[in-house]
RNA sequence: GCUCCCGUAGUCUAGUCCGGUCAAGGAUUCGGCGCCUUCGACGCCGUAACGCGGGUUCGAAUCCCGCCGGGAGCACCA
């Protein structure tokens, strides 16, 4: 393999340029270390089974806030190494992945397949084992853990580097089967940190992998494959979450013994979000149970799920970027999200009446000049215009209004005071009030739909129920995609799979 | 258990590297008041924090030591 060691010798000793420890700051956004203006190139790497999520979001939005500020470009690497029976990659996340990252206005400039790559690793693995740094090892998987914890060799750990080399060639020629040999890193029995003893660089498969196939049937881990493509694709900086930080370690391990120099490693600390329950399995399997409405469901908060509920990616941005590179392990509600939202869509969402598991409300004594009002669309914001909406005599009002309320005195809200009868049936039954006054005073301000022009309106809400309500007639006027708010309710989008026109509008709720 | 990381109000964050201008700033939440005919917006007001204990120093959120607490890793997953 003279040509990997022209190379490898053209890309430095393990000091050339690598600078010294690299450290997140607590401090807003560091300076990424050596970073030349027009020269920073990153990456991501998503593993291709599901759809992106508030997760990734840190990854996409840190990842683009250096690319902006120095002008770089951003890789986008499939990481579909061959995974396990548990995890697999699947083929329809490619592009549905792409697709994630323009929603978010992430767009990588260039796209790779680890999967593509295979061959690229074998003259690295060579050259390491050349280097006596792995050696083929048969034991069985919870021998080699055992031993791992113990802090104990396994018989071939003292293999020559002919031999190691000769077990390689096996494995490469399909002497093995699965689970049968692995290649492992060289490193220290005695390290401290029993995750770094001795790590699997190379292991067998034969499961079917969605691009390539049976092509290949031994696939690099992780650590062993970055090793390789952050200096193959030209990375300079590697932000990434810090339950990766023992792949750093790996890394440099490996660059050390090649006598090559890769790019310095930056952290961040796990961010939750409290309600956001990110059990990326589970998504996984309730959509393809079908449970879920496809991975734009609201239980998955992928970022598409968040599009759908009319949160806009902007905001996401902001709230994500406001958390920084802390190292700390941080957990925070979604409120500061919906916050974050608010700003950007109250100004322009326009108002309209809504109202839930609907009671019917027959008024006695209703003026009769009142058969309609004339409504703006936007209370601080003339210009987004006006609409007539049908009211009395009879009305639609949300069960929990009217049981809240029973046997006062309210105000619908824009129009009449009423006197509500003590007895409040079950939604769908009817109830008659009486006419109290119009003038307007201090009362509880109930939101109402005019039964002449009510349309029926699903409702998808956070958990994934459909709530059935009613909607003033213009809600039917709306584009797909259009986000309202729903006075006394919350914001909601049309959804933008709602065929215009027919009922019932549909759309997905965003939040208060 | 071992390794690494992190501890500033309910939550997130600025400040910590280079000690004083920090009787600790911002955002969000919560409470109150005002206002627009929304439980939404806006305005005003308010509650609320340097994990604990030592040390160094004229002076510590900031430096040192020891505890305590939280998180992650310890896969032939990524």
């Amino acid at each position: 393999m003279p040509e990997l060691e022209d190379r490898l010798a053209s890309l430095g000793g393990p000091e050339a340029g690598r600078p010294k420890e690299e450290r997140a700051a607590t401090g807003e956004f560091p300076e990424l270390p050596g970073a030349r203006h027009g020269a920073v190139v990153l990456r991501l790497a998503p593993f291709p089974n599901g759809a992106l999520h508030i997760g990734h979001g840190r990854l996409l939005y840190v990842n683009d806030y250096y690319r902006q500020k120095y002008g770089g470009r951003i890789l986008l690497v499939f990481d579909d190494t061959i995974g396990s029976e548990e995890k697999r990659a699947e083929p329809e996340f490619f592009d549905l992945i792409r697709g994630d990252c323009e929603l978010a206005g992430v767009r990588p400039d260039a796209v790779f397949y680890k999967s593509d790559r295979v061959p690229l690793f074998y003259p690295w693995a060579r050259r390491v084992i050349e280097r006596g740094g792995a050696y083929v090892c048969t034991c069985a998987a919870d021998l080699l853990r055992e031993r791992r914890a113990a802090g104990a060799a396994c018989p071939e750990r003292s293999q020559t580097v002919e031999e190691t080399l000769d077990g390689w060639d096996r494995m490469l020629g399909n002497a093995y089967g699965p689970g049968e040999a692995v290649l492992r890193l060289r490193t220290d029995l005695s390290d401290p940190d029993p995750a770094f003893r001795d790590r699997v660089l190379f292991r067998i498969s034969h499961l079917e992998h969605p691009r390539v196939g049976r092509k290949y049937s031994v696939w690099p881990m992780l650590e062993f494959s970055w090793a390789v493509d952050d200096v193959e694709l030209g990375v300079t900086h590697v932000l990434r979450g810090k339950e990766l930080v023992i792949e750093d370690r790996m890394q440099r391990f490996i660059w050390d013994l090649l006598g090559v120099s890769g790019p310095p490693f930056l952290h961040w600390g796990l961010l939750r979000v409290r309600e956001a329950k990110v059990a990326k399995s589970k998504a996984n399997r309730e959509v393809r149970s079908g449970l879920y409405d496809g991975w734009a469901d609201p239980r998955t908060w992928s970022l598409r799920s968040l599009d759908r509920r009319g949160i806009s990616l902007e905001a996401l941005r902001t709230f994500i970027l406001s958390f920084g590179m802390s190292l700390a392990d941080i957990e925070v509600a979604a409120e500061t999200l919906y916050a974050e939202n608010r700003k950007r869509i109250d100004p322009v969402a326009v108002r309209r009446a809504f109202v839930a598991a609907p009671v019917r409300l027959e008024v006695d004594g209703y003026p009769f000049d009142l058969a309609e009002v004339d409504l703006p669309n936007h209370p601080d914001r003339p210009e987004l215009g006006r609409r007539t909406v049908a009211a009395g005599p009879a009305f639609f009002l949300a069960h929990s209004d009217l049981a809240d309320h029973a046997g006062g005195e309210v105000r619908l809200k824009d129009l009449v005071n009423v006197r509500l009868p003590v007895e409040v049936p079950p939604p769908g039954g009817v109830l008659r009030a009486t006419f109290a006054s119009r003038e307007n005073r201090r009362l509880p301000r109930l939101q109402w739909v005019g039964v002449a022009g009510a349309v029926p309106v699903d409702l998808l809400g956070v958990d994934g129920d459909h709530a059935p309500g009613v909607a003033e007639r213009s809600v039917r006027e709306l584009d797909p995609g259009t986000i309202v708010q729903f006075e006394r309710v919350g914001f909601a989008r049309v959804e933008r799979t709602w065929a215009p026109g027919s009922e019932p509008v549909r759309l997905a709720f965003g939040h208060p």
